[in-house]
DNA sequence: ACCGGGCCTACACTT
DNA sequence: TAGGCCCGGT
């Protein structure tokens, strides 16, 4: 289903015009009133026939009207849970019941597969039947299928294949080599963020002008660049950035090709249109610009993307590209509890230069509970509190797959699984590590990449010599050499090389036997099919055997893996296909049945909802992000903002936001202040508390050995000055502290304070060096 | 060719 | 703390 390229007949017919690969041409003629039936309802009487349709009677009279209003530009603003999606799929259906367009001639793009998947399923439920044919995917997905139809345009063939990160990172570091460049100084994720910065702009190397070449390595970034891309062409490959700037660059100087999608697509949907960065923005508007026939649906309260070039202004610029487009704007929240709402509402209102939306209630029954601010003395207690909870929430009524924990960074959802697996509380992390980027598959998959394509270079490095045949620098750097010198791929040149006395005996017969294998393994994949041919060649060439032969815990599992990568590829048509849906899909489009608690970043969330929502890690430094407060001044700040009003607005019935005193981070403990976010809440929509062991420390004097078993008591002593955590009305302070006060902090000891802002302090310890703390947490020291 | 020890850096977010 | 990378020994 993720992919295009055998999507349907009926796909194919509106595009292939000039399409290389010459299928016939063909545009569909606009559907009338009198179309032929059997297109839309299946023969049923015409469903246009039958005023108001029962999916329209269902929205409310904004999402009426953004429904409805199917000709010119549409911006449609909708707050969080306002229905959003609803809106879009019922307007997908409705342009086809209308018979304004057959489903082939409307393209939609989402920014996830699973958005994608939603909308695909949603269509066909207002349908009836399964649309067949349709142009809906992700920008990414959307965008390889039109670049396979014209790569020549670019210099690839339509085999091209499509680099992960892994693997952009590789070839970059080669081409770095190449230069000379000393990647000490010059790390390579700089220059792959510069790279990718340019392509979110829609910049290839010609297009870069020398006054924004940027000072990396000497100037050198923008014929850095050059040579990465000419590497990607030589090799027949696309990276992920490449999709959008290939394709946009056709559209942009092929006319040909942008009259025929012009003709293809009378209708566009865009769905999280804040999300856009430049080229898409660029590649809409150029898709757009005949019929003018586009709706995009967005929130600039949930712009969170900025940092992967999403550009806010996109909305902005909007109304300047189309004139005359509507605006609606949906405001009515059918998801959440009032005080949740006044909670997000609160805080978003504390950024500047909003397009100004208020969220309403929207349901009668949304009075609630308030969102809970929970402040606790360290990480793991954190996670204790969050598992407890859980586990109550459980008892009482709510079902696991309706609960989630969103936290800032991905390294954050550890401490909450090793809790959860203390329960055994079923859960699952999304986006966490991703099937596909496990060794023994990305091994299996760079088999299968030879197999599709003999020239993939980066694939056959990788397996040249997995399992060991012998081939260590030496061979490798020959292979090079004939490579580059007499302009073949690398395996051909190892091919040649395995033919002479190069190579010792032993490397020599095992490439020979490794080139014969893959002749046949593409002789089974004709005869026998590419799942048989796929699990012929991992046997024979060795690859499974060798983790037959590891000893390591792990080996079964990846042998599991592999089984479970082979059930996978027949489950597509073509080996390219299989490996098309890879390169796209993220294991965030999973989707499971089970009754599990989920664990996901902030960002992963985006789009989900969830009955109870914990939002754990609410300090300066995680939750505004460190390097967020350190470079973008208020903008990234702003951003931060609405990543929490993200997370906030996920929840529908229950909301428990939470921080530590004390985080450990790489090795050591450090102290943590609250988040701003914290303070920004309207406190008639919280309620704050402490843990029950922050109660007790507030009424202990002298540390308690019973807190938390004897060892941790040991570790970290829980004596803290009365009153310490009172978050809500902050304690008079008894002495102020000054600049060279001498104190006592529980966890760091002994120190002095170097400054004071007001109620933190930068101190001094003498055992862990300078550290920013809140003075309630110290006392003076004698 | 391959293994293992020591050093360094990193823990943003993702199609 | 942990994973990646360089270097030296076998």
């Amino acid at each position: 289903m993720p992919l295009p390229d055998h999507a349907s007949a009926a796909a194919r017919t509106v595009i292939a015009a000039a399409a290389p690969d010459g299928r016939p041409s063909g545009i569909p003629a606009a559907p009338a009133a009198s179309a032929p039936d059997g297109r839309f309802g299946g023969g049923q009487a015409p469903a246009v026939a039958a005023p108001p349709p029962d999916y329209l009677a269902r929205l409310n009279s904004e999402q009426r009207e953004a429904v409805e209003t199917v000709d010119g530009p549409l911006l449609v603003l909708a707050g969080a849970g306002t229905g959003k999606t609803r809106v879009l799929t019922t307007r997908f259906a409705h342009i086809l019941m209308m018979r304004r367009a057959f489903p082939n001639q409307v393209l939609a793009v989402t920014f996830t597969n699973k958005a994608a998947r939603e909308m695909r399923e949603r269509v066909a439920a207002i349908l009836g039947h399964p649309a067949e044919g349709l142009w809906l995917g992700t920008f990414h997905a959307l965008c390889a299928r039109m670049l396979r139809r014209h790569a020549e345009y670019v210099g690839l063939t339509n085999s091209f294949t499509i680099l992960d990160t892994d693997d952009q990172m590789r070839l970059l570091k080669q081409v770095m080599d190449a230069a000379g460049v000393d990647q000490k100084r010059w790390p390579a994720q700089g220059l792959m963020a510069i790279i990718q910065r340019w392509k979110d702009r829609g910049l290839t190397p010609a297009r870069v002008t020398p006054q924004e070449d940027s000072d990396y390595a000497n100037n050198r970034a923008r014929s850095l660049y050059e040579a990465y891309q000419s590497r990607l062409k030589d090799l027949n490959t696309a990276d992920f950035g490449d999709l959008l700037l290939h394709t946009t660059e056709i559209l942009r100087t092929q006319p040909n090709v942008l009259a025929q999608y012009h003709r293809a697509f009378r209708y566009i949907l865009v769905d999280e249109y804040q999300d856009t960065n430049t080229v898409q923005y660029l590649w809409l508007r150029l898709l757009a610009q005949e019929h003018k026939n586009i709706c995009c649906v967005g929130d600039d309260d949930q712009s969170i993307y900025s940092w992967r070039g999403a550009e806010v202004e996109n909305i902005l610029r909007f109304e300047k590209d189309f004139p005359g487009a509507r605006i609606v704007r949906l405001e009515s929240n059918y998801r959440s509890t009032k005080p949740i709402l006044a909670a997000a509402a609160g805080l978003i209102a504390k950024n500047e230069g909003r397009l100004g939306k208020t969220l309403r209630a929207g349901r009668n029954d949304a009075d609630g509970e308030r969102v809970k601010v929970v402040s606790l003395w360290d990480s793991e207690e954190e996670a204790r509190m969050v598992g407890d909870a859980i586990e109550a929430a459980h008892r009482e009524k709510f079902r696991l797959s309706e609960m989630a924990i969103l936290v800032r960074a991905g390294f954050q959802t550890r401490a909450f699984e090793e809790r959860l697996i203390v329960l055994g509380v079923p859960y699952k992390v999304v986006g966490g590590l991703k099937f596909y980027e496990r060794a023994e598959i990305r091994d299996a998959m760079a088999y299968m990449r030879i197999l599709h394509q003999p020239s993939d270079d980066l694939a056959f490095e990788r397996i040249v010599n997995t399992p060991r045949r012998g081939i260590g620098d030496g061979a490798l750097q020959q292979m090079h050499i004939v490579a580059r010198d007499q302009s073949i791929p690398l395996a051909v040149a190892a091919d040649k090389l395995a033919q002479t006395d190069a190579f010792r005996p032993k490397p020599r017969s095992a490439l020979r036997e490794l080139f014969e294998g893959f002749n046949r393994w593409r002789a089974t994949m004709a005869k026998e099919g590419h799942v048989v041919a796929v699990a012929t060649m991992l046997d024979e060439c060795g690859y499974t055997e060798m983790w037959k032969q590891d000893k390591s815990a792990e080996a079964p599992g990846r042998l599991e893996n592999l089984k479970e990568l082979v059930r996978a590829i027949g489950e597509f048509e073509t080996l390219a296909g299989f490996l098309d849906h890879v390169a796209l899909v993220t294991e965030n489009d999973e989707k499971s049945e089970a009754d599990r608690v989920s664990l996901m970043t902030l960002h992963a969330a985006k789009g989900l909802e969830f009955d109870l929502v914990f939002l754990p890690g609410w300090e300066e430094g995680l939750f505004p992000h460190q390097r967020a407060l350190d470079e973008g001044g208020t903008k990234s700040l702003e951003e931060e903002r609405r990543l929490a009003y993200v997370g906030i607005t996920r929840g529908r019935k229950r909301v428990v936001i939470s921080h530590a005193a004390n985080r450990r981070i790489y090795a050591n403990w450090s102290a943590a202040i609250p988040s701003r976010f914290l303070d920004e809440l309207p406190e008639d929509a919280v309620e704050r508390e402490g843990s029950s062991s922050m109660q007790r420390q507030r009424m202990a004097s002298a540390p308690s050995v019973f807190s938390n078993g004897p060892l941790t008591a040991a570790r970290k002593p829980r004596v803290i000055e009365a009153g310490a955590w009172e978050v809500q009305e902050r304690p008079a302070r008894k002495d102020a502290m000054t600049v060279g006060t001498r104190v006592f902090h529980q966890k760091f000891g002994y120190g002095r304070v170097t400054r004071v802002d007001d109620d933190r302090l930068d101190v001094d310890f003498e055992k862990t060096g300078s550290k920013r703390v809140l003075d309630r947490f110290v006392e003076r020291a004698q």
